[in-house]
DNA sequence: CAGGTTTTCGCCTACTGGTCGAAAACGTGG
DNA sequence: CCACGTTTTCGACCAGTAGGCGAAAACCTG
């Protein structure tokens, strides 16, 4: 989500939302704050801090130090924005201000990268989802496509598909309509990495009861 | 490592080594010019980022951000601190100074994971190493012992062990010498992650050239 | 009700990680 | 100098995991 800036530097070309820190908040309030006043935006279902962006010719006159934050808002919420911001597909991104297109291509690769080991994938869904919706945002937040079988199966086996009983209604074109689930969240949040080298004695669930 | 403060606040605490940063120069280039300057501290095989610190009351007076950073220095270097500072197990830490206390608890939380998801387990460690000691580092890092036998096998699958031809000697009680190996980065660094969900069609890295 | 569409499920295969035990290579003590 | 303990290395086995079909289920349109 990109806004036009107005003033110069950088009259007309868009950037980040984004604004000064307040003494009395740190930076995630501050992000949050500048959200929900500039643009309407206060549902997000994750925010994590990206970089800081600090390099002395980042921005003409005196440095800034800017803190970039990742935030993600589920693909059902379409928030309403004022009249100079508006959504941008990161693979056809205008002109940038500043080094802001730098930022953006960096938040790419942190959630494509975070999809693999975390279930991050979780929070660009809404709370109720079918398996076709969640493949084709792992696919377009990946960049090739995702097999709906492969990722239901892999996504079950980690407990973390709870079926809710209801289905959604099939398309125009007609098809099964398709089952809905919801994010099982066991304890576990959408950003704790799975490990793949485990902790020894973790391997066998459940051995074979009695003898074979 | 840490530095213990001689000035107040918090005089005679333990703090991590840091500074201000200059008109002239980003973070990065700050944080590696401060361990420089003061604790010597040049050999390092790792550098990352770990999390913008901006709680308005984490020090007293005006409020201070702070950027921390996760660095890694290889086993065998050690280099010379000054009087006023030492290195600390992370198991053992004293009391600490402003927030420094969840900062380190954070960096540690970050290795661990990132040691799952990424070869960052190779920056631990010299340029030549024998297995058993990379599953010393991987076992203090973690927390947990790990086989050396799965560790090697996993790493070789992934192409990431080179033998260099020579061995270790064996300690004093003997014992078969150790095989060294170093890290073989086919282009690829030690921070890049190993995707779970992968594209289609990489299932096989190799065919069976021919018809078997 | 025939045909097209989409989802879901089961089967098969290949690969990966955990565990175990045997063998190799070394030092030490009798 | 040879038996013994120690440490590393390697092979084998097993279970769990992911990728790739293809069939069946469930829906719409004409």
């Amino acid at each position: 989500m990109l806004w036009e800036r107005a003033r110069e530097p950088h009259a007309h070309r868009w950037s980040l939302p984004g604004g000064g820190l307040r003494v009395d908040e740190d930076v995630e309030s501050s992000i949050r704050r500048q959200l929900a006043e500039k643009v309407d935006v206060r549902q997000l279902s994750h925010v994590e801090q990206l970089a800081v962006f600090s390099a002395p010719d980042r921005v003409p006159g005196p440095r800034v130090v800017a803190t970039a934050f990742l935030g993600l808002v589920p693909s059902d919420v379409d928030p309403e924005v004022p009249a100079d911001t508006s959504w941008h597909c990161v693979d056809k991104l205008p002109s940038m201000a500043f080094d802001h297109s730098s930022i953006v291509h960096r938040a790419r690769h942190r959630l494509g990268s975070k999809l693999s080991y975390t279930n991050l994938g979780f929070a660009l869904a809404p709370p109720e989802f079918t398996i076709s919706l969640l493949r084709d945002h792992y696919s377009a937040a990946l960049g090739y496509r995702v097999s709906a079988t492969n990722l239901q199966r892999v996504l079950s086996r980690r407990l973390l598909l709870e079926p809710t009983g209801g289905t959604a209604p099939p398309g125009p074109s007609g098809g099964r309509p398709a089952a809905l689930f919801r994010f099982s969240a066991k304890g576990i949040k959408v950003t704790d990495p799975f490990a793949v080298l485990r902790p020894p004695g973790s391997g066998r669930p459940a051995g074979g009861s009695g003898s074979p």
